[in-house]
DNA sequence: ACGCTCGCATCAGGTGGGAAACGG
DNA sequence: CCGTTTCCCACCTGATGCGAGCGT
């Protein structure tokens, strides 16, 4: 396995008490600015983020709700004084003033409190913090101080890639990631506004090559790397109900090693090539027009994924990354071998996405059926018009949640982070994923929101998207059905249910099941979210697989070793929607009675 | 006449492959 | 020399504009 494989999947967020007074970053600004706002530069280029780490909790100890907790089983390393933003935040002194973001460009400076954590002078700074991590996982409420939750939406898909060790490319000109972060947030105060942003730090201090067929360290990274690390969601600063209402997607987000790039500096995120970074979410409670509340210190909640870590190349190095990309990249189609006898086929017989699915299908294992076309067509890209959403930048649509993979996926499984400080001084780097996933039903429980429950309709209604696996999947390309379009952006929000109810008893049971299938299988845990009509037609599913791989085969090993580990996965989860007391379809229904129910409420 | 839906064509942009260029 | 980066290519997706057809 390459280096990152097998990681634990813990997850480790990070709530940093700023010490100082601190702004949003600038969405917009020039990437100087931007850089200069969250340096990795010049400070200690030492600061790295060591995945697999999070102060250790036990599920019993988290959130009542019963989101799973992303069981924190890693570690990560902790540095003795923690920032906010430990790692690319660190340059404090360096930074200039700065607009924060894009509509308050301007208006507010980059404030020292982002440079937070820059003078420990650790090398590995990024998580921080004190104070309970997940103790503090409270259920959504209002008022001060309550912990956000956050999903990754399509983490199936991420583990896919992680298995192989990710690779991101970069270009002068930018790329766009693939698969993008997508998150659910939840538990965010309602009225509140937040900047939603992103953050790319290094994940470790070395530098990487692809020798062998495996990727191994060669020398040291190169810390004094400059350029903007940051991408602030166009949509911030926004309230808690905008952010929970639909997935959260950075699907527009690029990647470039051209540090002198002056031109959209706000949507390129400067790398460098064959190094290591870990993408962190930030959520920053800030006044309405995008100001961090001077008056608060414990307003920034950070999550870090670490099946999110990939190495940064200028050209892809390993073939099966290659391939993954072109089976799951909807852009990518024409460079599969089988293109057109697929499509020549049936329609429920395609083993892959027509030209016109849904982008958000295309972030699905091959091998499933989705038609979704009509339903997601424009999850990729907004192409609705944006006065009819809650905010005219909105990357994802509102609703988009509601149809996005999510759900389908959400009957497999659901990837939950509550957002703790990082604590946790675990040093250990297990790299070994922990896979938690949300019970069946936890959809439901979200349906005030109506993301997850749309997913659920999803589901029910496209028979496409049999599987809760796929909506996952897809939901990297952004989520937005056509049923957001008819949603109200201004509808009130209900009451937002407990979000223990998003899982049903027998969660543990499903979770400790899930654990030992990944187990079992040597860390092969990419593909148990599958669903289980994927499983159905998981003979096509392998043919296509493997004839896409013919074209290309790892040095160290193809990926045809995908097969067992899906079937185990689509197992599981036919046992855990069938066998468990969980009925999807009833589910279903339920949940899409429900989703119109708050749509159409004035 | 007006509004709506649908299909088609066009365009911009994203994708990996491969060859050439670059640099240590 | 070798590894890395850059550029161009063909292919595909999604957005947009336009006109035809239909119903009110």
């Amino acid at each position: 396995m390459l280096g990152g494989e097998g990681e634990r999947s813990a997850f480790s967020s990070t709530k940093e008490a700023a010490d100082e007074r601190r702004k949003s970053p600038a969405v917009d600004g020039d990437d100087q600015s931007a850089a200069s706002r969250y340096p990795e530069h010049g400070v200690g280029a030492d600061r790295y983020y060591i995945p697999a780490t999070v102060a250790k909790q036990s599920p019993e100890t988290a959130n009542p709700c019963s989101f799973i907790p992303y069981t924190p089983n890693g570690t990560v390393y902790t540095p003795s004084s923690a920032g906010r933003y430990p790692s690319s935040l660190h340059l404090g002194s360096v930074l200039p003033p700065a607009g924060f973001s894009p509509s308050t460009a301007g208006r507010s400076h980059f404030s020292p409190a982002y440079q937070l954590g820059q003078s420990t002078g650790c090398i590995y700074p990024p998580y921080t913090g004190s104070g309970s991590a997940l103790g503090s996982m409270a259920l959504p409420s209002t008022g001060p101080g309550l912990r956000a939750q956050v999903y990754l939406c399509n983490r199936p898909l991420w583990l896919k890639f992680h298995r192989h060790q990710t690779e991101m490319i970069i270009t002068k000109q930018g790329r766009r990631m693939f698969p993008f972060l997508s998150f659910n947030i939840a538990g965010l105060n309602l009225t509140t506004h937040y900047n939603v942003f992103v953050e790319v730090v290094l994940a470790d201090p070395n530098h990487w090559r692809f020798q062998g067929g495996k990727w191994v360290t060669c020398g040291k990274a190169d810390n004094s790397s400059q350029g903007n690390k940051v991408y602030i969601h166009p949509e911030s600063p926004n309230t808690g109900a905008h952010w929970m209402r639909q997935e959260i997607s950075f699907s527009k987000l690029k990647l470039t090693n051209n540090k002198g790039t002056s031109h959209s500096t706000s949507q390129m995120i400067v790398l460098q090539s064959l190094h290591k970074y870990q993408p962190r979410l930030h959520i920053v409670e800030v006044t309405e027009d995008g100001v961090e509340d001077m008056n608060n210190d414990l307003k920034t909640q950070s999550f870090t994924f670490p099946e999110t870590q990939f190495i940064a190349v200028t050209a892809y190095q390993n073939t099966d990354i290659t391939q993954l990309k072109i089976d799951h990249n909807p852009f990518a189609k024409g460079f599969r071998d089988n293109y057109d006898s697929m499509y020549t086929a049936t329609e429920n017989d395609r083993l892959t996405p027509s030209p016109t699915d849904s982008p958000r299908a295309h972030q699905i294992v091959p091998g499933a059926r989705y038609t979704m076309q009509p339903l997601f067509q424009d999850q990729f890209v907004n192409n609705l018009p944006q006065n009819r959403f809650y905010n005219s930048e909105r990357a994802v649509p509102q609703t988009n949640s509601l149809l996005s993979p999510q759900i389908e996926d959400g009957a497999s499984q659901r990837w939950f982070v509550a957002s703790m400080q990082q604590g946790g001084n675990s040093t250990s780097t297990s790299n070994k994923l922990d896979l938690t996933p949300y019970d069946g039903e936890y959809s439901s429980s979200l349906l005030p929101y109506g993301i997850k429950s749309l997913s659920m309709q999803t589901s029910h209604a496209l028979s496409y998207y049999p599987d809760s696996a796929f909506t996952t999947m897809s939901a990297g390309w952004g989520s937005r059905g056509p049923y957001q379009r008819k949603a109200n952006s201004s509808l009130p929000w209900s009451p937002r249910p407990s979000p223990s109810a998003g899982f049903p008893e027998g969660s543990e049971k499903v979770k400790s099941q899930i654990e030992e299938e990944v187990n079992g299988s040597g860390g092969m845990i990419s593909s148990w979210t599958e669903t289980q009509q994927s499983a159905l037609s998981l003979d096509k599913a392998d043919s296509y697989s493997t004839a896409c791989k013919r074209r290309r085969l790892s040095v160290n090993g193809p990926s045809t070793e995908d097969s067992p580990a899906d079937i185990k996965c689509e197992d599981l989860d036919t046992a855990v929607t069938n066998g468990g007391s969980y009925s999807k379809e009833a589910s279903l229904s339920k949940s899409l009675a429900a989703y119109y129910s708050f749509y159409t409420n004035p």
